[in-house]
DNA sequence: GCTTTCTTACTCGGATACCTACTGTCCGAGTGGAATAGG
DNA sequence: CCTATTCCACTCGGACAGTAGGTATCCGAGTAAGAAAGC
C-alpha cells in the first residue's frame, strides 16, 4: 500500500499558498520551482484540488493559484482526498460468498462480514485523525522562519521565465 | 492508494484456519477452492504469512497450513504487515528542503516536517486500530452458523483431486 | 503378520511473464495585461 | 494626456506515452504417506 506522492506536493503546496496569502495567485512555475517538481505534473494534481473546491484558479497572465478557504477550514482529509480519492484502501470482494459460501441463504449476508467492518473502523479512525488537523495546525508547528525565508524566495523569483 | 487484495485474501483464510483448527493442516488448493482464488497466487501471500510467523507450513502429501498462534494473539495489524508491508503508506520525501529551503540551515531539518508528523500521526491511528482488533475479535463477531458451513464443506471436499 | 524399502503423488517455495495504475510529458484553449494608436 | 483597441505572452486544462508495482502463472525441490516386497 503506498500513497501517491502527489499527496505531499498538494500538502506542501496548500502550506505555501497559505505563507502568500495576500500576494495574488501563484503559478504552477513558481510552485514547482519552489520544491523542484516537474511542473506539468504538479499542475495537474493543482487541478484537483481545484476541483474540490480546496483550491481557486486564476486563469491569464500573472494567475496562478490560491487558497479557497482560510487554512483553518482545510483539514488534511480534504487534501488527502481530492488526489488520493474517497475509495477506502481495503476493498471487500465480498469472496465469502464464493466457492464454500456460494450456498448460504441471502439472509445471512445482510451484515457485511467481520474483516471488512473492523478494517472500515481503523480506515474510519485514520480519516478521523487526517479531518482533525487542518492547514492551520501544521502551520502553527513550522517554525516562523521558514516561512520568512519562503516569502523572501518566492518575492525573488518573481521573474515568470526562470 | 490502495490496499492489496492479497490482504482480504490472507485474512478469510487466517480465520477459516482457525475455524478448522485441529483437523490437521490445510492446503492452498483447498484454501483456494473455498473463495474461488487463484491457487499460486494465494500460495504466494500464504508464504508471506509463514515468513511472518503467523502461519506454520507442513511440506510433503496431505500438508499445507496451519496458524502459528492461537487467534487471540494474531492481530490484523499482523496479517497487514506481513502482506503489505511493514512501510508508511504517506513516504516524506523531504521536498521541503529542495529549491527554496535549499539554502536553509540544516540544524532547521533536525526535527521532521510538521505534515509527516501530521500524516504519521494519521496512520499511527490506523496501526493502533488495526493492532487492537485480533482474529479472535472478527470471529467473535461471526454467525456459528458461518463457521458451521465452513467445516462441512472443508470436510465434503477433503478430495485432493478436486 | 510385521518390518523395511521403494515408489508415488502431493505439498511448499521461488523464479518467470502480464497488466493495471501511477508517473511524467506534451500541446491546445482561454484570459488578463501591456503596448499602441487614435482622439 | 486619456481611452479604446489590438496583440501577445502567460496561464490553466485535458489528452498522450513510459515505467514501477501488483497480479497471475509455471516449474522444480522436498517430504510424508502408502504400497509392495522380504523376513
Amino acid at each position: 500500500m503506498r500513497m501517491s506522492e502527489g499527496v505531499e506536493w498538494g500538502l506542501h503546496c496548500c502550506v505555501t499558498l497559505a505563507w502568500l496569502e495576500g500576494e495574488g495567485p501563484v503559478s504552477t512555475a513558481r510552485l514547482a520551482a519552489s520544491f523542484e517538481l516537474p511542473q506539468a505534473y504538479l499542475n495537474k494534481r493543482l487541478q484537483a484540488l481545484v476541483r474540490a473546491g480546496i483550491l481557486s484558479s486564476t486563469p491569464g497572465a500573472r494567475g496562478g493559484f490560491r487558497l479557497a478557504r482560510p487554512p483553518e477550514r482545510i483539514s488534511l482529509m480534504d487534501v488527502v482526498a481530492a488526489i488520493e480519492g474517497t475509495e477506502d484502501a481495503f476493498r471487500c470482494t465480498e469472496i465469502r460468498r464464493k466457492g464454500s459460501g456460494a450456498e448460504a441463504p441471502d439472509r445471512e449476508y445482510g451484515r457485511p462480514c467481520g474483516i471488512s467492518t473492523a478494517m472500515r473502523k481503523a480506515e474510519l479512525a485514520w480519516r478521523r485523525e487526517l479531518a482533525a488537523q487542518t492547514l492551520a495546525d501544521v502551520i502553527a508547528g513550522t517554525p516562523a522562519a521558514v516561512a520568512d525565508r519562503t516569502r523572501r524566495w518566492f518575492a525573488s523569483e518573481r521573474t515568470p521565465g526562470g
